[in-house]
This record gives C-alpha cells, structure tokens and sequence, in this order.
DNA sequence: ATCCGGATCGCCT
DNA sequence: GGCGATCCGGATG
C-alpha cells in the first residue's frame, strides 16, 4: 500500500460523522526534523457543535475553540490532563464549530521513530493505541495548531478502503456528556484501536 | 488571585 | 480497576 494523493479541505466541509467514518483508512502523516512518522486511521470520534455537551466548542468561541470556529480541513489540537496533545482535523457542516478526533493509528512509516519517541511502549501496539499516544508518536503538538492539513507538514492522505462491514460504531469514550450518543468509529478487529 | 475539571496515560494492586 | 501526574482554559470573586 502506497500513500496517495492529499485530501481536499472540502472532504472536510461535510457532516462530522460521515467525515470521522470515511477517515478510517485514511494516512495521517507529519514530517519533521527527525523523519516522517505516519500511520493509517483506525479509530476516530465525531465532536459535532455547540449543542454537543462533550465539544469544546459548547463553551462557544474563545481563545482555545478558535479554530473549530475558521474552516474546515485544519488541525485542531488541544492539551489535556498537563501531560497530552490530543489531534482533531476541523468541520464545518453548515458553519458549524466541530471536529473529528483521531483516537488511534496503525504505523504506516517511521515505526523506529515512533519508538524513540515512545520509549516506555512495551509493545508496537502500545505506540499509537490512544489519542494522546499517537501524538507522541507522530511528534504532534501545539505547535500545529489551526494549520491546514492540505499544505504544511501535516497532511491527511488517501491510503485504505475500509468496508461497512470492517466498521463498528459505538458511544464516545472518556467523556461525561452525550455519553451514550454513538459517535465512535473504528475498525473491527484491529489491534491499535484504544479499546473495545 | 484562585479554583476546578478535563476528548489521557502508565504504573500499581 | 484505581490512582497520581501535571497544567491549561474558563469561571468566579
């Protein structure tokens, strides 16, 4: 399997959970100094607006939900628990404030380098199993915040196609509110998703 | 100025 | 399965 070409920012400009259910497959992929470091999508959750009580964007626009507020097509990246980066690509169905959170990846390119980065995973599986995971492993930080993911060193590419049959949907982990809304995707059977 | 909760992880039992 | 780490954003006074 060969990466493939970008995808657009309109791939992005649609509904939350048709975008966080074609992302499965998809190549995340971050070029830094120390290399590239990829891996392809198997798990993600859709954060869909205001009205969502588990979206940032329910606190309305401020410094921090910014750029769920811009366009849709890029990163919005947040820390969280003083320790973690957490990477969402940005949607704006219908202007609306929301994202799709990438939860795990399977390493595609760079694994030595996702294992310096990560030196106390135990296992592969452990690199990239979990939000703030496969931000350590990517190297992914604050830094990319609110940069498009068509033209910088972080990209979305076209890489697998993943079949309805290969896709379970189940409620978002982690949260408090709307914690029963089935807003989870991922694919079945796959050893990097986070659980389940 | 201060307080509190959080879209997590890793280590412990 | 429980808990501590560690800090930022937002809210309150």
């Amino acid at each position: 399997m060969k990466p493939g070409r970008i995808v657009p920012a309109s791939f992005y400009a649609r509904d939350t959970e048709l975008v966080a259910r074609e992302m499965l497959g998809m190549l995340l992929q971050y070029r830094t100094e120390r290399g590239t470091a990829s891996g392809m999508i198997v798990e993600t959750e859709a954060y869909v607006g205001e009205h969502d009580a588990a979206c940032h964007a329910a606190a309305g626009l401020t410094t921090r939900t910014a750029p769920l507020y811009e366009r849709a097509g890029i990163a919005y990246v947040y820390f969280i628990y003083g320790m973690y980066w957490c990477f969402n690509a940005v949607t704006r169905p219908s202007g609306q404030p929301s994202a799709a959170l990438v939860r795990a990846i399977e390493p595609v390119e760079g694994i030595d380098l996702m294992r310096r980065r990560r030196p106390h995973a135990r296992r592969d599986r452990d690199l990239t199993n979990g939000p703030g995971k496969l931000c350590m492993a990517l190297g992914i930080t604050g830094g990319v915040n609110g940069q498009s993911l068509q033209r910088g060193s972080l990209v979305i590419r076209d890489y697998a196609a993943i079949s309805d049959s290969a896709v379970a949907v189940t409620p978002r982990i982690g949260i408090r509110h709307a914690a029963d809304w089935p807003l989870r995707w991922l694919v079945r059977d796959n050893e990097f998703v986070s659980r389940g």
